[in-house]
DNA sequence: GCAATGACTGGTA
DNA sequence: TTACCAGCCATTG
């Protein structure tokens, strides 16, 4: 990461936009670890968390939600490898274009975790 | 301090 | 595989 100012690093802005100019510690952990995932990897909600000592989940659902729009999103999926609840579509895309194992399903198409599942 | 909320999980049907 | 339910956790009013 070269040196890089303090902007371009923390994809906080939009955290600190949304009202929260004192970004949490847990966000930016959270945050920065989703920076981490390498394209056609994936990670859960719950095994982020994990990584980060907590379980708190639905806490890595937040943060995403908030600030989830400067870093690799579409890389965080549900514990079954189904996309974040409402970005399926944009997702689907970007999982395309990173190679990343899919499966079809009935309904949609799921992540193959098997295979995609990532850890730090 | 309690109740509601949410990009969650795991178990059961 | 999908649907529903109870549990979990930190934030918010």
């Amino acid at each position: 990461m070269s040196h890089g100012t303090a902007d371009d690093r923390w994809p906080l802005r939009a955290y600190e936009a949304a009202g929260a100019f004192e970004a949490d510690a847990f966000a930016e952990a959270v945050l920065d670890l989703v920076e981490q995932i390498p394209a056609g990897r994936v990670m859960s909600y719950g095994s982020i968390a994990a990584a980060l000592g907590s379980r708190a989940s639905r806490q890595v659902g937040k943060v995403m939600a908030h600030g989830g729009a400067d870093v690799p999103w579409w890389r965080v999926v549900h514990a079954d490898g189904r996309p974040a609840d409402g970005h399926e579509r944009s997702a689907r895309e970007h999982f395309d274009a990173e190679g990343t194992p899919l499966r079809e399903t009935p309904s949609g198409y799921r992540v193959a975790m098997r295979q995609a599942d990532w850890t730090p």
